[in-house]
DNA sequence: TTCGTCCTGGTA
DNA sequence: TACCAGGACGAA
């Protein structure tokens, strides 16, 4: 599922090919995944050019000539695609933004989970973005992620994964992060000590980056691609996540899976205490 | 703070 | 044919 490292990758990619372009039109078969509706969208975006392309957590935003913003969120199976005008459809394609030069911007989605959204200010766009904690790699210290720990009696899986304390880790890099510190994924987020907190901080850190270089995760069932409609890499490279049953790396012990939050959650019983 | 909900393709 | 995955949000 798209986390930071494939939301980003995914920005990277539609800012070399996207602005400067103008929005000729958007089709859709689906006007419940535009927000306040299709209608408004298309009369916020139609003749306006895409000046930048952003991104905060997991929430990728495009900055309109008109200075409002189309904020679009891929949940767990959204996909945006750059593509030829002409070329066929994609899977589970639901809108397509018709640009100048013969490009199109496709939004596909197999469950129907992602939006997108007009806002037609800065500082409506600066309310939503602002629900959302601060992001490590970008704005958040070691210190920051201390005081954020410090009291929280959930587990620390579910803390790393509420994105108004810490945003853009999602299932996959909450798992591997876990692994990489050697934390047992349900301890109690004040539980741990300041060196796990360090070593838990260094672990995010670490498998967001590689997550990067690697271009994102397309694991098992996972239905990520970048805008070109690539896989990742990073699965090649995953410790822990998705592999329920097969060697923990460390030890050679078996990995376990167990439900946490009613989410599937990977560690090494043996490696993480 | 926890739980149900949204949704559909794939699996048991 | 029933059930499961799962980010984020609203409801309890």
């Amino acid at each position: 599922m798209p986390e930071l490292p494939e939301v980003e990758t995914i920005r990277c990619d539609l800012e070399k090919v996207l602005v400067g372009k103008k929005i000729l039109g958007v089709e859709t078969d689906a006007e419940k995944l535009f927000s306040p509706s299709f209608k408004e969208v298309l009369k916020g975006v139609a003749g306006q050019t895409i000046k930048a392309v952003g991104r905060q957590a997991k929430l990728l935003y495009f900055s309109l000539s008109n200075s409002q913003y189309l904020l679009v969120h891929l949940k767990m199976t959204g996909r945006l695609l750059v593509r030829e005008k002409g070329t066929p459809c994609d899977e589970w394609q639901h809108a397509t933004f018709v640009l100048e030069g013969g490009k199109e911007l496709r939004f596909a989605d197999l469950r129907l989970f992602g939006y997108l959204k007009l806002v037609d200010s800065t500082q409506k766009l600066g309310e939503v973005l602002g629900e959302y904690g601060p992001e490590p790699l970008k704005d958040m210290s070691l210190e920051d992620f201390r005081s954020a720990v410090k009291g929280r009696r959930k587990p620390i899986k579910l803390m790393l994964m509420d994105q108004a304390v810490i945003s853009g880790v999602g299932n996959i890099y909450a798992n591997e992060a876990l692994f990489e510190a050697g934390i047992d994924p349900r301890r109690q987020a004040a539980s741990l000590t300041d060196k796990e907190t360090s070593l838990l901080f260094a672990g995010i850190e670490k498998v967001l980056t590689e997550g990067l270089h690697y271009r994102g995760t397309t694991a098992n069932d996972d239905k990520y691609v970048d805008a070109y409609g690539k896989k990742g890499q990073y699965q090649e490279h995953l410790r822990v996540y998705g592999r329920e049953g097969l060697p923990c790396p460390k030890c050679q012990g078996k990995i376990q899976r167990i439900a946490l939050g009613g989410r599937g959650t990977f560690f090494c019983p043996a490696c993480q205490q």
